[in-house]
DNA sequence: AGTCGTCTGTGCGTTGACGCGCTTAGGCGA
DNA sequence: TCGCCTAAGCGCGTCAACGCACAGACGACT
């Protein structure tokens, strides 16, 4: 995780959307707070049940939030982009939660004290709404992973969780081997392969160890549940 | 539902825990807003992206959130009794949610305006951080819902639905068919049949034709998973 | 060029859950 | 008391996903 030195700039701050849709007061007083920090893939923000120091706003990098078992294996509950943030505990009064927080494409965040945080969530004004709202976001994102981890195939939650990840991604190329993504879905790693492999005959991906290109999104959203859309749909609609 | 003409005394309110967490002065307002009603098992309190006119504090009764799909089934994404309140998308700015909520167990429960919700809301007290407090808990319920329904068999996810619903009960007895259950968790009903019946050959529960008694708790937690555990715990936490 | 580690593909047998159809049994009202 | 309705139990065959073991395949690094 490499700090620079500077705090964030304006242009940067409003990569991200939650960040580019506070007021301009808020964001003045949130710009010498923020700082840029880049964050390698699999990099861990928050381990589980660990007291949080920052907040992150994602601009380029993606996180995923996962649970993990105590026999080792673990499942995806969500996933945060440029379009929210890492850390919703720290204003929510939890302070803490009983999940990891890892990098899954590596890029850029905003980092924030959380002190810093709860201080501008208090003044109770665009910002304390934003993030408000964007929880409630989440929560819909959370609810249709545990609806579609119960009544979906590998096959369409593979989609889902492609189609989640590319909303989020700057470009059509994703780093992640099979073995991780099985590890995000709470799947065999042969599962993946199989349906990496149905999804690359059917043109909708390639891939070769680790670099997966999407090549035909429409296709992808052929073959994902329902899920997708309405999580796609609640987010348009909360933070649009 | 029926409807009493009188406003909740202290008395009904502290019968919600969450209500029960907030100030003196903060629930002398919000008294006379709550409005004691009971609702019979099955009643539809929200519809799917339904306008809510209405939270919900459940004193005895018990609200089950769903999400339909659009061929019909169904899977449930967490549990409301008298730790909390229905209708956090009120608060949260959406005013709407992609769920329903329906009763699972019959019982009272404090209505109160959604206008009247938002206002004490947005004053900013104890019961502003209570709500979000309480937000957070359902959460960690919804998320470790996610996790259980990737990872674990229907017999543990019974027990920890029975141990969920046991917590938010009065007694010991879950008036429940067999078949709703099945919708609750989004398996089959014939599941639910050889699951439940193992419960009872164990000796931890017994039921007759949609009502069912707990009889051994201890039992019922060796059958879960750790995700009842961890919800728990989590709860505990942050609103006890 | 050779070696090693990692990523991907494949082929088993196993199993938990599904879908369907049907039976048994309790409860209630006519 | 009879009949009906609904809840619960049972027995198939089917299937998606699992666990395991191993084989190619690609890239990086001597």
């Amino acid at each position: 995780m490499k700090v620079m030195a500077t705090s964030a700039t304006r242009e940067e701050a409003v990569q991200n959307h939650l960040l580019a849709g506070v007021s301009d007061e808020e964001l003045a007083r949130l710009l010498p707070n923020l700082q840029p920090v880049s964050i390698p893939l699999g990099k861990v923000i928050y381990e589980s049940g660990e007291r949080m120091d920052y907040v992150y706003f994602p601009t380029t990098a993606i996180i995923s939030l996962l649970y993990i078992m105590e026999n080792g294996s673990s499942a995806e509950i969500g996933v945060v982009g440029n379009d929210g943030l890492v850390g919703i505990a720290i204003f929510m009064g939890g302070d803490t939660t009983p999940n990891r927080a890892v990098v899954q494409s590596a890029g850029t965040t905003l980092k924030m004290l959380s002190a810093a945080m709860k201080e501008e969530f208090t003044r109770g004004g665009r910002f304390h709404n934003q993030c408000l709202r964007y929880t409630q976001a989440l929560i819909t994102q959370i609810s249709q992973t545990a609806v579609c981890n119960r009544l979906h195939s590998i096959d369409q939650q593979l989609c889902r969780w492609l189609l989640l990840s590319h909303d989020r991604l700057p470009s059509d190329r994703l780093i992640m081997t099979q073995d991780l993504i099985s590890n995000m879905l709470g799947v065999r790693r042969e599962g993946i392969t199989h349906a990496a492999k149905r999804l690359q005959s059917a043109g909708y991906i390639s891939y070769v160890r680790g670099d997966m290109t999407i090549l035909n999104r429409k296709g992808l959203e052929s073959g994902a549940c329902e899920c997708y859309q309405v999580v796609r749909t609640e987010y348009d609609r909360l933070l649009g």
